[in-house]
DNA sequence: AATTTTAATGAGTGATTACTCACTTATAGA
DNA sequence: TCTATAAGTGAGTAATCACTCATTAAAATT
């Protein structure tokens, strides 16, 4: 009756929903996995992260590698729609403010999914077409018109498109991605400091 | 007399040196590693590539990380005592050209152990500490003083050094290291466009 | 309440792993 | 040439791993 969800009563012992688990899993694969990478995770700490029996995972996804594709794939793609949503400037300058704005947000709070996602996109062809079509693929198509407009309007320079993006993108991934790795080598002291760092940089250059 | 090096003659059998040896399994560490991952790589792999049994990998390294850390420690530091020695231009604009090609040379010639370095920087401490100091620390003490003498002159603007540099190594990184991801992103023919590109975007930026 | 269906469990399994060590082979020195 | 030493070998080992399956427990259905 009020069967299908929430499942709970009766006996004196109550049990999550299925879906709550597959969360869980999912959660604690997505801990394990970004702490010691996917060879160096074995289920049993993650079955033991999660507070389920090493045997439920295997319920749920029918091997490792496809929880690894669990824990990254809709990750992906959760950002980018977000972004269709958002107000996201009249002009491409602006635009292009809050489209950096929202990736720097974005790696910041997934900055663990992301490394790894990198990481194990050289080894899984999987992952690698995931991270391609889903962030990079998708970042620049969501560009690309607002890219060509500030070309016609005489904002941006005619510069080539896809070299001038890889760059972009490059700055910013190298905010948050490896942020840990160059240790204190960052002093801005909030985001909006980086993002108009970043920004500053990719509109006018260095050169005076 | 003749001996301790090239060791040969005498039985009908000969052996490689032991630095030949100890090569051959770098070699091949590096070739597997940067293929597999670490953890993805068995030391047998190793051995049968270097064409060694197996333990004679351990006779060379105590265990496989210090194998690891061999394959990547001395490559890092290589590239960079190279510039040092090279030309390397008169003004600091110049410098930042020459700077630039050299570091997508050694990147592209290097895009393997350098993409193994960065993946494996996120779990061994050892690895990060190496990658920080000895390509981006030293990368940065390089840079420093022409960025600051650029400044002085009126040549560059008065940008913050770090967030600068953060981000041109972005663009540079980017350039090599995800190649593989873009897939058939990067569409210029040669090293010397990629470089171009890349120079005018950090130099005047995008806006006009 | 009784029965069926669905989910969870964890000890067990075969395969794989990094590393060892007793032994063989080549080289250096006499 | 003979011997002592250094280098190389690969079968063996204990540990670990992803995954299975017979058993137990809860939820849904009757």
């Amino acid at each position: 009756m009020n069967s299908n969800r929430d499942t709970k009563i009766h006996g004196n012992q109550k049990r999550k929903t299925v879906e709550q688990r597959r969360q869980d899993i999912l959660e604690a694969g997505l801990k394990i996995f970004a702490k010691k990478g996917y060879n160096g995770s074995t289920t049993a700490e993650i079955a033991r992260a999660a507070g389920v029996a090493e045997g439920t995972i295997f319920r749920h996804f029918p091997t490792k590698k496809d929880l690894l594709i669990a824990v990254l794939e809709p990750k992906v793609l959760e950002g980018l729609i977000q972004l269709d949503k958002e107000h996201v400037g009249d002009t491409p300058t602006e635009f292009f403010r809050c489209f950096l704005w929202n990736r720097l947000g974005l790696i910041k709070e997934n900055d663990a999914l992301i490394r790894l996602m990198f990481a194990e996109a050289q080894y899984h062809s999987e992952v690698r077409e995931a991270l391609f079509k889903g962030v990079l693929g998708q970042g620049i198509s969501i560009i690309r018109p607002w890219f060509e407009k500030g070309v016609e309007r005489g904002d941006f320079k005619d510069l080539p498109f896809l070299p001038t993006m890889r760059s972009f993108m490059g700055m910013v991934m190298f905010y948050g991605l490896f942020g840990h790795v160059m240790l204190g080598l960052s002093p801005e002291r909030t985001m909006d400091e980086a993002a108009g760092n970043i920004l500053d940089l990719f509109l006018h250059g260095l050169a005076r």
